[in-house]
RNA sequence: GGCGCAUUCGUCUAGCGGCCUAGGACGCGUCCCUCUCAAGGACGAGAUCAGGGGUUCGAAUCCCCUAUGCGCUACCA
C-alpha cells in the first residue's frame, strides 16, 4: 500500500540507448531541481540519515524543486522489519514531505536486470561465476601479500566455450562491471570541488547479485537517471563510490547529475554513527520529548550555517536561505547538550495553550497512577505553565509536576531541616505557615505571599529558610516553581494536609 | 596496506588575502535578579587557526610536505 507510482509520462530527447526504458518525468519539462532521499531499510533512521533527508528536502524546497523518497531495499538479508515505516514516520514528524514515491527498489527488479543485461550485451559488463570461497581465498592471499584487495577479473576474459560450460553448470552468476584498466575519473563535487580517482584503483564491482537483486551501485544509478535526479546529495561515505557511478553513467551514455557529498555526523567518539551511540533512531528523540521544530533547526545547523551568529531560525527562514554553498566540509559530532538547549528555547517561546497540548501525551503516559485518568484538562492548564520555562524536553514535565497529582508525598525527613534550620525551627516555621494557610479568605496569590513573608520576618527566618521548609512540605522536594503560585494551584486542603504530614514527620502529633 | 576526504575554542560554527590582538552559540565559571530551581541580564575563562615549509608588502584564508582523524576498499548500503 505504500507503493504509489506517481503519474509519469515518458519524455523525448534523452540519450538512453534503444531497447531500454526511457527516462521519465512528471511533465515535458520538469523542475530544474529534482533530489531524492534514498535510505536503505537496514535499520531505524538515525540523525545522520535524517540530516541527509533534511538537506535534500531543504534544497528542493528552496529551489522549488521535487523531493523524492526512494527505499533502497536491495539487501534481503539485512532488511529490518518496520524500518520503512520508521523512516517515513521520522520524515513526517519533521515535516519533510515527499512529492514522489516512496518507490521500492525491490519492486523494480526487472528494470535493473534489463540494464545489467544491456551492459553485458554491449561489452561493459560480464557474468562472473566465481564462488564465494574462491573470492574469499583470493582476498586472503592479497592481504597476505600486502596487495590492495579486489576482484582479480578471473571471469572477465573467459572464452565462449568456458562461458557456456559455466552457464550450463547451473551456478547462478553475478554481473560485474568492466572497469577500464587505465585512465582517471574526475568529477566536480559541489561541496569538495574537483575529485579524481585512478581507474586502476577500482575493481570490477558486482552490479547484479546472483539472487537477481541489484547492488547499490546499479540500482542507484539506474533510478537516479530514470527519475531524472538533478543533484545527488548524499553522505560523504559515498564519495569514493562516485567514480564507479560515473563509469556507469558513461557506459549507458547518460548525462551525469551533480554531486554533493555531505559531511558525516559522528558519534562522541568521532566514529560513524551507529547503534552504540545511544538514541540513534529519530523516533527515540520524539519519545524523549524533543519537538520537531527544534530538531529541524538543530539538524539544519549540523553542517550548514546562515552566518556568523543566527542560530534560532524558523523553517521558512531556513528554506529561504539554504544553499549548498554554505554547507561545511567537515564532519560534525552530534552535540546533545546543544540540542537540549535549543529544544528548551523552542519550548519557552511556545504559547501556553500549544505547550499544554504538546505535553499532554507525556503526562498521560508518565504521570503516576495516582493521577486519575483521563487527566483534568482545566487543572492541567493551571499546572503546566508553571514549568514551561523549566523543562528542556517534554518528557521532563511529568516528573517536574508529579507532586501536583500524587496523594502522599514520599521524601526524606532530613529535607525539612538544614544547616540553618534544625527540627525545632522547622516545626516553628511550619506551624506559622499552617496558621496562614488556614483561613480560606487568605487564598489568593498576593495575600498569601504577603502574609508568609511577614511571618518569616516576624519569626526572624530568612525567606530562603522559611519558604524552603514549606516547599519541601508542600512539594516533597527542594526545587520547584515559585511556591505561592504552586500552593494556589494545589489548593488549601491539599496544602494544609501536606504541612500537617510534614509536622508529623518531625514528631509533632497534635 | 591502497585510494579518497578532512583538519579554527571541549562541542557546533563564522572566516573565502589586509576589517582577526580570530566573531557567535552550546557547555563551563563569577556576579546581578531571586523563596528554591529555572529563565533572563552582565562579565569571564577557553583556539600560538594540526605542524613545517613556501607565495605575498601582508595568510586562518593560496601552494607543497608531514602528521592525525575519518570514510571506502563485500554477491552491505
Amino acid at each position: 500500500m505504500i507503493f504509489q507510482p506517481p503519474r509519469l509520462v515518458p519524455i523525448g530527447g534523452m540519450r538512453t540507448p534503444e531497447g531500454l526504458p526511457q527516462a521519465e518525468a512528471r511533465l515535458e519539462l520538469g523542475p530544474a531541481v529534482r533530489v531524492r532521499f534514498a535510505p536503505s531499510p537496514t535499520g531505524y533512521p538515525h540523525v545522520g540519515n535524517i540530516r541527509t533527508a533534511l538537506f535534500n528536502w531543504l534544497f528542493a524546497r528552496h529551489g522549488r524543486g521535487v523531493f523524492i523518497l526512494r527505499i533502497e531495499d536491495t539487501d534481503v538479508a539485512r532488511k529490518v522489519e518496520g524500518a520503512v515505516e520508521a523512516i517515513m514516520a521520522g520524515l513526517k514528524w519533521l515535516g519533510l514531505d515527499w512529492d514522489e514515491g516512496p518507490f521500492l527498489q525491490s519492486q523494480r527488479l526487472d528494470i535493473y536486470e534489463k540494464h545489467a543485461r544491456w551492459l553485458v550485451d554491449n561489452n561493459h559488463a560480464y557474468y562472473c561465476w566465481c564462488s564465494p570461497q574462491r573470492l574469499e581465498a583470493m582476498r586472503e592471499e592479497q592481504v597476505r601479500r600486502k596487495q590492495p584487495p579486489g576482484y582479480d577479473r578471473h571471469c572477465r576474459d573467459l572464452s565462449d566455450k568456458e562461458k557456456a560450460e559455466r552457464a550450463a553448470s547451473g551456478v547462478r552468476p553475478v554481473v560485474r562491471f568492466k572497469t577500464p584498466l587505465e585512465g582517471q575519473m574526475v568529477f566536480t563535487d559541489l561541496i569538495r570541488g574537483e575529485v579524481a580517482f585512478d581507474n586502476s584503483t577500482l575493481d570490477d564491482f558486482v552490479m547484479l547479485k546472483s539472487d537477481g537483486y541489484p547492488t547499490y551501485h546499479l540500482a542507484n544509478v539506474v533510478d537516479d537517471h530514470l527519475m531524472r535526479i538533478s543533484h545527488v546529495m548524499r553522505a560523504d561515505e559515498w564519495l569514493s563510490s562516485t567514480p564507479r557511478h560515473k563509469l556507469m553513467y558513461q557506459a549507458f551514455g547518460w548525462e551525469l547529475p551533480q554531486f554533493a557529498h555531505l559531511p558525516m555526523i559522528l558519534g562522541p567518539d568521532r566514529s560513524k554513527l551507529s547503534k552504540r551511540h545511544g538514541a540513534t533512531s529519530i523516533t527515540e528523540y520524539q519519545e524523549q520529548g524533543y519537538i520537531p521544530e527544534a530538531m529541524f533547526n538543530f539538524l539544519a545547523l549540523l553542517g550548514w550555517s546562515l552566518d556568523d551568529k543566527t542560530e534560532l531560525m524558523s523553517r521558512e527562514q531556513i528554506i529561504e536561505s539554504f544553499t549548498i554553498e554554505r554547507i561545511s566540509k567537515t564532519a560534525a559530532i552530534f552535540n546533545r547538550e546543544k540540542l537540549d538547549w535549543m529544544n528548551g528555547a523552542y519550548l519557552r517561546q511556545m504559547s501556553s495553550g500549544e505547550y499544554a497540548a504538546r505535553v499532554l501525551p507525556f503526562m498521560e503516559k508518565h504521570l503516576p497512577a495516582s493521577a486519575a485518568r483521563p487527566l483534568d484538562a482545566a487543572y492541567l492548564a493551571k499546572v503546566i505553565p508553571l514549568v514551561q520555562e523549566r523543562a528542556r524536553t517534554l518528557a521532563e514535565v511529568p516528573s517536574l509536576t508529579d507532586f501536583f497529582f500524587g496523594g502522599d508525598l514520599v521524601y526524606e525527613t532530613a529535607l525539612l531541616t538544614s544547616r540553618t534550620m534544625d527540627a525545632a525551627k522547622a516545626v516553628e516555621a511550619l506551624k506559622s505557615a499552617a496558621a496562614v494557610l488556614g483561613p480560606p479568605e487568605n487564598w489568593n496569590e498576593t495575600k498569601l505571599e504577603e502574609l508568609l513573608r511577614a511571618e518569616a520576618v516576624r519569626l526572624n527566618f530568612s525567606n530562603r529558610d522559611y519558604f524552603g521548609v514549606l516547599r519541601v512540605a508542600v512539594t516533597g522536594r527542594t526545587a520547584s516553581p515559585p511556591l505561592v503560585p504552586v500552593m494556589v494551584v494545589l489548593g488549601r486542603e491539599q496544602c494544609l494536609e501536606r504541612v500537617k504530614s510534614a509536622l508529623r514527620k518531625l514528631g509533632v502529633t497534635a
